[in-house]
Formats: C-alpha cells, structure tokens, sequence
DNA sequence: CAGGATCCCCGGGGATACTG
DNA sequence: CAGTATCCCCGGGGATCCTG
C-alpha cells in the first residue's frame, strides 16, 4: 500500500510547524508572555539559565515568525517590551497540551 | 511580580516533552506508525529523504523513550516491525493538533 | 532485509566581555 | 536597560559504503 500523496504536505506541515516552536527557549518564552506582556529584563529573570544573548536570538526569531510582538519605546533608559500576537494566542492550547502530555509521561515511566 | 515556582516545573514539563518528540523525523515517523505497525523497509520507502542510519537512530531513541515498540521476528531475511506504545498512542491528539496549527500558520502568513 | 561503520559538516547553543 | 560582539564547542544530522 503506497503512502497516500496528503502525507507528504501533512508531514512537511508538521515538521514546519517544528521548525518554528522547535527552539530550545521558544515555548518556555511563549508559556510566559502569554501569561501577559513582558520586558527583555523580567524574561531573563524569569528564564534561569539562558543568556542574554540566546534571549535575544529566541526573541528574535518568534518576532520574525510573527508569534511574538517587539515594541519598542524610545527613551532613556530603554524600554522594550514582548507580548505575542494573535498567532501567538493560538498557541495556547498546543503550549498547554504539550505540558498536559509532558506530566503524563512522566507518570508512565516505569 | 515574581514567577511562581510552579513555573519551573512547567517549563522543565515541556523542555523535556520536546526533547522526546523533537528530533527531526520522530514525529512524522510517529505519524506514520499511529496508522499502523509498519516494516522498517515501508518506513523508509515513506519517508523521501530518510536515510537508513537516520531511520534507525530515530527509531531506536523512540523505542529507548517507550513511545514506539520494536519487535524482531527471528527468521532469514530479517523481519522487524515498528508500533506504536500506549505512550505513543497518547501523542495522536498533540500531533493532530499540531498539524492543524500547522495549516493555520501557514493560512496566517500575509 | 535491516541495519552497522565511518567520516564529515554545519549551526544551534553556550560563555564571556563590552556598549549606546 | 537591553542588548552586541567574539569565540568556541558539541552533537544532530547527512553521505557513502559495507554486512549477517
């Protein structure tokens, strides 16, 4: 039985769909600015770990995916805040499921 | 505000959900074998552009992660069948889902 | 048929120091 | 405060050839 031709788009959707969450700090960033809009300081504080510069990047990349909104105010000192966008949103429940699934499997190891 | 500490935790659930199904082919490989246990030969000839050291790697770290089974039918020429685990079974919802966004992310771009 | 062995490359990610 | 600029490393992933 030959795979059907759909599988193909199906399977490059996912894996584009990947492509775009599959950043190492990407969700974590995203589970907390759906949480509410934030700036570059309370991220780094919030994220145990990371770098500045990774946050940067991160940051950069789900703007460029259009998942999350970079506004800037020009003032000194600087201010730069990060809230998601509509796309964003819609990653809610995905976030939220694949947390749901992350405590199951857990729980099922042995 | 501080984060909460339960923020930790979640973020750790998710980080470590992702490094389960985050390799390149594990879950279009998933995809396929939530159809139905497949031979690793028909995996291969389903997967365009899988090579097959990559397809074993893959398999072997979801086999290792208990989300595939592998059983080997000691006979000449080598028979081996790939399924999936009731735990991989509990991922058919999160990678329709994803697919679904997928296709919406794709509808959302300009 | 279902892999294993080898070799190789790129880039994601990290550490540290510096700046408008 | 919100980043840049460098430097570096590891390993995921790929290509090719070989085998019980």
């Amino acid at each position: 039985m030959r795979p059907r031709l759909d599988d193909l788009a199906d399977d490059c959707t996912v894996e584009a769909a990947m492509e775009v969450i599959g950043g190492k700090w990407k969700l974590v960033i995203l589970r907390h600015l759906l949480d509410g809009t934030k700036r570059f300081g309370e991220l780094d504080r919030a994220l145990p770990g990371i770098t500045p510069r990774m946050l940067t990047r991160q940051l950069r990349e789900l703007e460029a995916d259009r998942l999350v909104l970079r506004t800037v105010y020009p003032q000194v000192p600087p201010k730069v805040e990060y809230s998601v966008t509509e796309i964003g949103q819609s990653l809610r429940t995905l976030v939220d499921q694949l947390e749901q699934w992350g405590h199951f499997y857990r729980r099922s190891l042995t």
